[in-house]
DNA sequence: AAAATCCTCAACCGCCATTTT
DNA sequence: CAAAATGGCGGTTGAGGATTT
């Protein structure tokens, strides 16, 4: 019945690799090809499982691999193709020549995220956190969005505590040469004590918005009293920092007005990752080996946060 | 200079679809 | 057709180097 398994579990070597054992599993692969992974560790001469070689071949020893850091185009690349199919990390390094799914993953976990969440933009929604803010909004009443409001300025007078503490000496500059018109130094003077309490403010404001669900209204127009998305937008444009040129007060009800990034890259309800996803998977159906065009337009020399990156037009009957 | 913290990335884990027996 | 292994994938972990305190 059924095969035989692809190794002894118990007696394999786990671990980092050494130069040898890559040496053997390289010499073996340029021999033997990579037809059979099981017995590829068994001929090589390894004390490894034959996933851990596969792993090992693909994520590292693979001539036609890069090494070394990411390009502009590369990043810009896995930015525009993660906001259309997500964390599909194989597919995303398909497009990308001699970078693994690995590779990518990384990549995007260690520095893309950080990049988007740092200019205002949900990593995962690649939507202004404002547009985000203002979809929830539309769905809660007055109440609900008040408290919304008020943890979701706390997130960022927390983020802001934290950079600010961060780069103490950027901060003490800033202070001694302060902006026109900007003579407030909210905190300079924070302490652990004002963080602790705004991360409790920040869970109370969460807990209290989502434990009213008697005040949620469907289809419903809410905005004739208390909190809207225009004097939300109002407090937060009031908020001491804007984040790469995203102010909060321009994207709040205001889906045109967003920034050209957010219409290159997701104009609200347009952008569902299943419709692109489909555009993608077609695109990499194309068998004629020629560079897909998103490969292309990553390649024009602009930067990964260029104003006027494209997503790939491609015919919505390619869908999965 | 030492300790603490952060960051990177190779490697592993577990799941799932496919393949093989 | 069923059972079990394989291959592939995304998520997670942890060692070790870098940076900060």
């Amino acid at each position: 019945m059924g095969r035989i398994p692809c190794c002894e579990k118990d007696n394999v070597k786990r671990g980092q690799w050494t130069p040898e054992e890559d040496n053997k599993l390289s010499s073996y692969i340029a021999q033997h090809g990579t037809r059979n992974w099981r017995l590829i560790p068994k001929n090589a001469g390894l004390q490894r499982c034959g996933k851990s070689c596969r792993l090992r071949w693909t994520n590292y020893l693979r001539p036609d691999l890069k090494h070394g850091q990411f390009s502009d185009a590369e990043e810009q690349a896995i930015v525009k193709l993660h906001s259309v199919v997500g964390n599909r990390w194989s597919l995303i390094a398909a497009q990308l020549p001699g970078r693994t799914d690995n590779d990518v993953k990384n990549h995007w976990n260690t520095k893309l995220k950080k990049k988007l969440s740092g200019m205002g933009i949900d990593p995962v929604t690649h939507k202004p956190f404002s547009h985000l803010m203002a979809d929830i909004a539309t769905t809660l009443a007055p109440p609900q969005v008040a408290h919304l409001a008020e943890a979701a300025l706390g997130c960022l007078k927390d983020e802001m505590l934290h950079l600010l503490t961060k780069k103490r000496i950027d901060f003490q500059l800033l202070q001694s040469n302060p902006a026109p018109g900007n003579t407030t130094a909210p905190y300079s003077t924070a302490k652990p004590e004002d963080k602790y309490e705004t991360v409790e403010k920040i869970k109370l404001g969460l807990s209290r918005a989502i434990q009213e669900p008697e005040m949620v209204l469907s289809n419903k127009p809410w905005d004739t009293n208390g909190v809207t998305s225009e004097n939300f937008a109002g407090n937060c444009s009031g908020f001491p920092g804007t984040i790469s040129g995203y102010q909060c007060a321009s994207s709040f009800g205001n889906e045109g007005g967003g920034s050209p990034w957010s219409q290159s890259m997701c104009t609200g309800s347009t952008c569902t990752a299943g419709d692109q996803q489909g555009r993608l998977h077609g695109k990499l159906e194309d068998e004629n080996g020629e560079e897909p065009e998103g490969g292309k337009d990553t390649r024009n020399g602009s930067s990964i946060f260029n104003t006027d990156c494209v997503l790939w037009d491609l015919p919505s009957d390619d869908l999965l």
